[in-house]
DNA sequence: GCCAACGTTGGC
DNA sequence: GCCAACGTTGGC
């Protein structure tokens, strides 16, 4: 099994919503390494919840992949944001997965808290410039943040 | 194929 | 709101 680590604007869809809808497609990837990452995903691999963008950007929870990646349909509704023109159904360009909830932490893991783990010094969330919004995270880095988790 | 310009991400 | 970092686009 794998884990992984996935940001989610929180004003925009928030761990509690997750947890309100129970399951949810993890679509408008729009990069290609984190497109990657998702086709790697493979049903029951946990995801770090993630927050981004927000007042205290955090680790605030656990999914886990329940549907291993498939087409992404809103590259293929002009009505989307995620609209791809130049993505064809027969080739498609982007992936989804479905995640569904797992629990959510008592307390967020802050992003300043998380940087200050040892363990975590190699993982792509507190390196400098980072930007993609799904990111493999390793055993031991889990271990580590999960070991502070409530 | 290079690289400048531009757009986006995301922490602060 | 600012700005650094980075990916993408498009002219040449």
């Amino acid at each position: 099994m794998s884990y992984w680590l996935m940001k989610s604007e929180p004003d925009v869809f928030s761990i509690d919503d997750l947890k309100r809808k129970k399951r949810e497609a993890w679509d408008g990837v729009r990069n290609y390494q984190a497109r990657n990452y998702l086709r790697s995903m493979a049903v029951g691999d946990e995801v770090l919840f993630y927050h981004s963008s927000c007042a205290v950007p955090a680790a605030v929870g656990i999914a886990r992949v329940r549907k291993a990646a498939f087409p992404d349909p809103t590259q293929f509704d002009p009505g989307s944001d995620y609209f791809d023109a130049g993505s064809k159904p027969e080739d498609p360009r982007w992936s989804a997965v479905e995640v569904e909830f797992q629990r959510k932490f008592k307390k967020p893991l802050p992003l300043e808290l998380l940087k200050t783990l040892p363990e975590l010094a190699e993982l792509a969330l507190v390196k400098r410039g980072n930007r993609l919004s799904v990111m493999p995270v390793g055993e031991t880095e889990w271990q580590a943040i999960t070991a502070l988790a409530t």
